[in-house]
DNA sequence: ACCTGAACACCGTTCAAGT
DNA sequence: ACCTGAACACCGTTCAAGT
């Protein structure tokens, strides 16, 4: 990659970081290429679609993502690794505004430039489901299909504006019906509580 | 109403319902326009937003369920109350792809066209929580407007086509984090279900 | 190799002019 | 009263022309 073209990339990748932050996935492509100061020809060369665009800006969260999900695989209990992961996808998706529907709809596209990182996050996802029902922790009757589709109407959630306070608490909520022991299990990370207890987030995000 | 702007009106209205039903919730108000053979202006002059297109369209369905909501108040058990309006819920928003979006928005926007039609619709679905809760047959950490939330979320995962195929059984998985019986309600619909509700004071409506 | 921006075919929204 | 469609300010996408 030539030089000037390298540092094209790089500028155009920084202001798209900065634009579909404030606008969502939705942004406009012309603003992006207007706004740092490059044709928009120069954007079509480095991202020919959209999604190659967002594949880019998200690639980082997904790579930590994934990363995590296998730490998670042989650490703690089955019930809190996926929980945990639920919540991580949540907060990685919820990254960038409307960016779920882009995923859920790369799942079936196997030509999409997003394709490839969300099979591997779904992959993820469903490991750590198995190993949890695998142990009885988690109900039988969903598969990582599931997992996933949850993972992403949860995420969904928090991108709008007037359900989002309630997002984290929500994702508790889903999280007590994928568990199989909901009275015993502390899906929060705080002391057990009854079935009708406040399932808390964590903490530490 | 003047007969050309009414017999307009009804064209309009049915040339959107057979668009929008194709192509979704963000289909283009030209091209209706175009289709009913109309100017773009008697489109605006009907409809001055797409809010209040929508709400047109969605009215009946609206009605319907909110009609069903009241009878489902004293009919059944509270358990099955709440997981059919939960169904019939989704099934309405499923009418149109990409409805439940503005739904959401509609909710925190009183000038919203559909603010009422929402508001409504909430304010049934609460009802039969509340009714659940009294009777101890659903967790008490949620209100009416998480409630909304979930069927929300419910929706938008039947619009993805990748998901769509789950969708339903995934309203039971959730259905059964409301409910607080899990392991004796029959939460598809049928037959068998938990002990009947002892002696329990109604909640105030 | 890479960049540019005009060109094309679309939008949503408004509003002067017509009947 | 009501309807029309041009006008305006936007899109996404392509591609000939430039360096």
């Amino acid at each position: 990659m030539r030089a000037d073209a390298r540092k094209n990339y790089d500028h155009l990748l920084a202001v798209a970081r900065a634009v579909v932050t404030e606008q969502g996935a939705d942004a406009s492509l012309r603003d992006i290429a207007r706004k740092a100061g490059v044709g928009l020809g120069t954007l079509y060369r480095h991202f020919p679609t959209r999604e190659a665009l967002l594949e880019a800006l998200l690639r980082t969260g997904f790579d930590e993502l994934t990363a995590r999900a296998g730490d998670l695989e042989t650490s703690g209990s089955p019930e809190d690794a996926l929980v945990s992961w639920l919540r991580d996808f949540v907060a990685c998706a919820h990254t960038y505004r409307g960016v779920v529907a882009s995923m859920m709809a790369a799942i079936a596209d196997a030509q999409s430039a997003l394709h490839a990182s969300c099979v591997t996050m779904r992959a993820a996802g469903t490991r750590l489901l198995i190993r949890a029902q695998a142990e009885g922790m988690a109900r039988t009757d969903i598969d990582g299909t599931d997992l996933f589709a949850l993972a992403g109407a949860l995420a969904w959630l928090g991108d709008q504006p007037s359900l989002a306070p309630r997002a984290d608490h929500l994702v508790g909520v889903v999280a007590s019906a994928i568990l199989t022991d909901r009275a015993s299990s502390d899906v929060g990370g705080n002391a057990a509580r009854g079935p009708a207890a406040d399932v808390v987030e964590h903490a530490d995000r």
